[in-house]
DNA sequence: CGGATTTGACCAAT
DNA sequence: ATTGGTCAAATCCG
């Protein structure tokens, strides 16, 4: 495992640059009267690249900040890492058998991942309640949030105990507007669903999976994003929030084949706090290179309490390809916790290219 | 009967 | 002390 750097590496650099070449197919596509088709499967090729590329991403780096590496540092850094490792636990008398367990999960559970994800459900469409997103979500709480009418469901995945498992998820309605539902999901699916209903799209070179890689999530973001896919042809408006700075799992999203949305995540996940890692150091010191430090781009102000949502106006969308499906995403970057990034305008920059030179390179 | 949900209590973080 | 998140026994549902 350790020593697949370079291979991964190597993976990933195929990745983008199939992305790119991709691209540039569409781009010829898009001045000839070709079919949409063509065209659709191209941007689901170069999706598909993209989160091939951010898995790869994510998941070295989440290896590496998650266990200490040998190497040295593993930075952890954030406030919260109580060195309680110990047992600080004297007079828990109650449940202490299974403390320790559970010591370690809810110690993990503070650097899993957050995005929310604001999702709208077109009044006429009848989908309520479940609002599946692909996965199968067991209930394990519910709860009364101060501020907001609606009580706020807890939902882990099912497989939890099975698969070990660590996503979760909360779902909480909107305060004024019922049709809003706000999804938080917290870590990542690591559990496998043999529910695949992706279209190859194509025999894509050589997609080889990731084999080496723990049983991980290729094809779930797949599996999920069709899912979405779903939802938004339902009528779903889905909006998201990224909220995961301090980990670097990745959000790894299923945009709907609407263009706008894609990639930023990693501007996050690379903050400047969780860098260091080895890992990242090789694949690409340039790309960490404080060139577009873009920090976290546009945010909406996370108007915690606030629950105004209503998908700020304000971001346009250069230009949603897709107005046949009412759906909008919006991602904005928070800091979980530390890295105190100046919020302030949603300035979304319709170029938004993320300085990918350095990253393409 | 097994698995999911409900719901009040417990625990941790602020 | 307050609030959010999780546990787990009781309950519900297929």
């Amino acid at each position: 495992m350790e020593n697949m750097g370079e291979w991964e590496q190597r993976s990933l650099v195929n990745e983008l640059t199939q992305g790119r070449e991709l691209a540039r197919q569409l781009q010829v596509h898009l001045n000839v009267p070709s079919s949409h088709e063509s065209r659709e499967s191209l941007v689901q090729k170069i999706q598909a690249s993209y989160e091939k590329a951010l898995s790869m991403l994510n998941y070295n780096t989440s290896l590496a900040a998650d266990q200490p590496q040998p190497s040295g540092l593993a930075i952890r850094m954030s406030e919260s890492p109580p060195s309680r490792s110990g047992s600080p636990r004297s007079e828990d008398s109650d449940r202490d058998c299974k403390e320790q367990e559970l010591k370690d999960a809810s110690k993990k559970r503070k650097t899993l991942p957050r995005w929310t994800q604001l999702v709208r459900v077109t009044p006429g469409t009848a989908l309520e309640g479940p609002l599946d997103d692909g996965f199968s979500w067991r209930k394990y709480g519910q709860k009364d949030i101060l501020g907001a009418k609606h009580p706020r469901g807890y939902y882990r995945c099912t497989h939890r105990n099975v698969q070990g498992c660590l996503a979760t998820k909360q779902v909480q309605r909107s305060d004024d507007d019922p049709t809003i539902f706000e999804i938080t999901y917290r870590g990542r699916h690591t559990c496998t669903l043999a529910s695949h209903v992706m279209p190859p799209s194509g025999p894509s070179e050589n997609q080889e999976q990731g084999t080496c890689m723990e049983p991980q999530q290729p094809e779930q973001n797949q599996s999920q994003s069709q899912d979405l896919l779903l939802n938004f042809q339902r009528g779903l408006k889905v909006i998201t929030e990224d909220l995961g700075i301090d980990e670097p799992t990745y959000p790894s999203f299923p945009y709907p084949s609407s263009t706008t949305s894609n990639i930023k995540l990693e501007n996050n996940v690379f903050s400047p706090s969780v860098i260091d890692n080895n890992v990242v150091g090789n694949l690409s010191t340039s790309f960490i290179s404080p060139a577009t430090s873009g920090t976290g781009y546009f945010s909406m102000s996370p108007s915690p309490s606030g629950m105004n949502n209503t998908v700020p106006g304000n971001i346009n969308f250069p230009s949603t390809s897709e107005p046949q499906l009412s759906t909008e995403i919006i991602q904005a970057a928070t800091s979980a916790t530390n890295s105190p990034f100046p919020f302030g305008n949603p300035e979304f920059d319709p170029n938004f290219t993320f300085d990918n030179h350095g990253f393409f390179s």
